[in-house]
DNA sequence: CAAACAGGTCACGAGGTCAG
DNA sequence: CTGACCTCGTGACCTGTTTG
């Protein structure tokens, strides 16, 4: 599977929606990234909140989306494009629901002696003690140095 | 499909964790190499920072893992999976009799309040300078660049 | 020395965010 | 509203150590 995963990333494809080339996968449909975050805002609505005003004939391609055209995309056309290549709301899963562990140690190490306002060039607020950090780079290599926007969220959502 | 892992051995096993067939020994208990991953990462946490939202009842089972379902894996049940079939913090063991590894020095240190400048145990290169790491950035930024790349490609093919 | 296997690494794709 | 860019967890692969 992993090994299938990775001889699809090496090679493009055309987005089983918009037509539009890409590299890389997303779900188990060939989708591009903007056809994926679309699905993913949509499919949380009510059913038939869409509606198209050309009785559902609208070309969703590539050239045809938001920022390549003047043509303004018809979202209710490009939603049921999605239907109709399988994608469903089970493609679109929650995040996981356990605590984002390294939170836990990074909010330690915060207060220790290594991280703390004169060594940490600010960019962004963690918290309430106002400590700032540099945007982060890739936060999977970096357990100490992770970056805290949800740090709150999280700390709602588990902590309690 | 996990058979492929290429750990031999004289026989296949199910993974006691998850149930995924794996070839060869992790640790003394059987476990895939992606159990053994999962539960390195989380045994140095704080205890009880996992927390399940479902009462814990959830089950942990290949197809329920990362990539290969759309249902999001609970960590919490997982790692308790990992406990219940025997593994614990002694199950990670040090590289090397004279090397500690990363995660046990970083769950002492944490523990002790020891953690300074001068004892930062990571592996990795830090600059103390900027406190930024040096390796590349997401390889999501790589796979957008693509796409982008590649997006222009398409536009310039369909509108000329 | 080869095999087995330990922890380390990082590409990948998931959902989230927010400037435009 | 969109989509480029972000953080995040995962697991296949890497590299070095231990073992027979």
């Amino acid at each position: 599977m992993w090994q299938e995963q990775k001889q699809m990333s090496t090679s493009p494809f055309d987005c089983a929606v918009c037509g539009a080339g890409v590299y890389g996968n997303n779900s188990d449909i060939r989708m591009c990234l903007p056809c994926k975050s679309f699905f993913r805002r949509y499919t949380l609505l009510p059913a038939n909140t869409l509606k198209c005003s050309r009785n559902g004939t609208c070309d969703i391609e590539a050239t045809r989306r938001y920022f390549s055209s003047s043509v303004p995309p018809c979202r209710a056309c490009r939603f049921h494009k999605c239907l109709s290549v399988s994608m469903n709301e089970n493609s679109v899963r929650p995040r996981s629901s356990s605590t984002p562990p390294f939170n836990m140690v990074d909010k330690v190490l915060l207060k220790t002696s290594l991280f703390n306002e004169k060594s940490v060039p600010s960019t962004k607020q963690i918290d309430n003690e106002n400590l700032m950090f540099t945007r982060p780079r890739c936060s999977s290599d970096v357990s100490v140095w992770q970056h805290q926007t949800d740090l709150s969220k999280t700390r709602d959502y588990f902590m309690n």
